[in-house]
DNA sequence: ACTAATTAGTTTAATATTAAACAAATTAAT
DNA sequence: ATTAATTTGTTTAATATTAAACTAATTAGT
């Protein structure tokens, strides 16, 4: 029961990281409720959002997007591929590379699906009003900018999109 | 490569969206980095750490606690008794429940790691001062506090330990 | 050119996680 | 009291995830 020697400013912070724990986990499940109806996973989806807005990118520059390893996007690409919504296709630059690309039913699906994404979005964040959702969004920003230069990761897409 | 209909609002909320994922997911990942030393994972450490600052609680305030389902905690708590950190022990006033309870071993493992943990969280978050930490903290809360009303999520822990 | 180092992706083995069906115990409703 | 509904935890089956060892291809260093 007892805290034993915690300062002040521990249990600020340690308040402030189960904040953040309980906000994304519940956001995240509310966000991707609606993902179950179409038998996605959210890294799936990850990918097929990447890859809709970014046009086609190889598995690396996928893992980066969506913070997967590389053997976890060597599966999700496998399973994608299998209901033929992306498909590889050998870099004739570099052929230890491949890029994937959307298929036209892969386009199609994301298409359908995410303006459901951007309205479930919009919801959930609707309890802040815009300042405080800028305010957030540079919080978080100077939150994930030190862990760059701190962790061993490469660049940082900053448009978030 | 086209966004297609997005409204500002939607670009606005989606680019909070990734940047929560993206802090939570680097933070988290640097929080728990020191616990692979001890072969703990994060829900095994999430449930001493519960132990520790709550005292006993049975199985479905565990999951309440750390977020997890059911099936996963039976599961957690059967690997932590398997190297004698905690003892469930049956609640005779409730034959349902079992109370998971702390082990000496337990208890020195969990107040050994702890300070640890206290420490990198206040290293992540000292990117930002002390009144920006404060509003983050707010804004989190309130984006908590929502969720809990639209799903069927039961009481929300107020401390935050 | 040749070797060493790096990079992209795959495979493997172990673990984590969930959802759903289930058993047992308790509580509520009549 | 008896039945119905709810609650707690377990089991099962399927999927997701990671870390680590690996292969093949490219790049850098000499």
């Amino acid at each position: 029961m007892s805290l034993g020697m915690i300062s002040k400013k521990e249990k600020t912070v340690l308040n402030l990281y189960t904040r953040l724990m309980r906000a994304t986990n519940t956001v995240s499940e509310k966000m991707h409720i609606h993902l179950r109806d179409h038998r996605l996973s959210i890294s799936q989806f990850g990918v097929l959002e990447a890859l809709f807005h970014l046009g086609p990118l190889c598995q690396k520059d996928l893992g980066k997007k969506i913070l997967k390893t590389s053997g976890n996007i060597t599966l999700v690409v496998d399973n994608l591929e299998k209901r033929d919504l992306v498909r590889r296709e050998k870099d004739p630059d570099d052929r230890r590379r491949s890029t994937i690309n959307l298929t036209p039913q892969g386009n199609d699906l994301i298409k359908k699906i995410f303006p459901d994404h951007a309205k479930i979005a919009e919801s959930i964040f609707s309890v802040l009003d815009p300042g405080e959702q800028e305010q957030l969004g540079k919080l978080l920003k100077k939150l994930g900018l030190q862990m760059q230069s701190n962790l061993k990761k490469e660049k940082h897409n900053e448009s978030g999109i």
